[in-house]
DNA sequence: TTGATATATGTCATAATATAACATATCAAC
DNA sequence: GTTGATATGTTATATTATGACATATATCAA
């Protein structure tokens, strides 16, 4: 079944192989970069860019069990902890979910914009070096290594929905 | 004890006079917005404030049961969701903790910087109107309605410890 | 190729964070 | 003072996350 219940055929297809793609570009960076990208590692991604929406660690533990792929939750968590950390995955601290990366070809510091009424997070690329935050950490002499910015709200979807109510 | 075992007695007067200032300050305008700030919320307030960092809800909630003001889960929560909602307190998401406003005054998208090492947090004001999240949302057609700005990393105290090391 | 070391997985147990549900109490306004 | 809304007390449970330790697999040097 298409992800998210779309029924258009062509569609599910594109979608199939934006998510082959991706798989393919994050092997090869780990081959690159020496890192193992075990088959519960591989899957995980798999899931999220199938899904592509934000799933929780025992949503994303439920669908590895069903494939026999590990039934607890350090299996997930583990590997959502390797993702996460060389960037193939983002968490979204509001929502304790993670979502697989957007932008996966370059360094960046994540945006999310999150909707209150679907659920839908989008993610935009940002610098963290301009901005006020850096300008602020500056000012004060503290280093950002890491920065967690997460709009929440409406997306245009939603808003259309509740203008026509 | 002074809070963080801090044992200047000045300081330490100070910093009382200063949680007064702030519970003085929420009371009034609970009172002109016809809240109620009963005694957990104000008492829950009062310890963010002592404390002068961000405490953990079952922190918050330990201190409530030491001093007979309620021993379950939901009467910390409650009176964080109360607190949060009306801006007086704000959740840090990274840290699954709540932190006393430092800028109760005005209106304001608080950002926060935390400091990886001694999990100290500052607060800093942001304007969400300006700024690259702002641009993006608005191209996109993403009404915001609250974001979640906090940066990780080394605070100015912690970057001064690595060095003399 | 083998042995040594690091890395990854399987599993059990439990910690930490948060909410649902419902009875009781208190407040606010008429 | 009655009434409707708001807040609290309490039990139970849901959700999210990690510690610990045994086993397995990968990596690499000798």
């Amino acid at each position: 079944m298409p992800p998210n219940g779309d029924p258009i055929g062509f569609a599910h297809h594109d979608h199939e192989s934006c998510v082959t793609d991706a798989v393919a570009s994050v092997e090869a960076r780990c081959i690159t970069a020496g890192l193992q990208f075990t088959p519960v590692r591989k899957r995980v991604l798999q899931i999220l860019l199938e899904e592509h929406r934000a799933l929780g660690a025992y949503e994303i533990l439920d669908r590895l069990r069903d494939e026999g792929l590990g039934s607890q939750p350090p299996v997930a968590y583990r590997a959502l902890d390797f993702l996460t950390k060389h960037g193939f995955v983002h968490k979204i601290e509001r929502l304790n979910a993670f979502i697989a990366c957007a932008h996966p070809h370059e360094v960046h510091t994540p945006a999310f914009l999150i909707c209150r009424d679907c659920n839908s997070v989008a993610e935009a690329e940002t610098d963290l070096t301009q901005g006020r935050l850096a300008q602020i950490a500056s000012a004060t002499g503290f280093i950002i290594e890491r920065a967690i910015l997460e709009a929440e709200g409406l997306c245009p979807n939603c808003i259309s929905k509740s203008e026509t109510v």
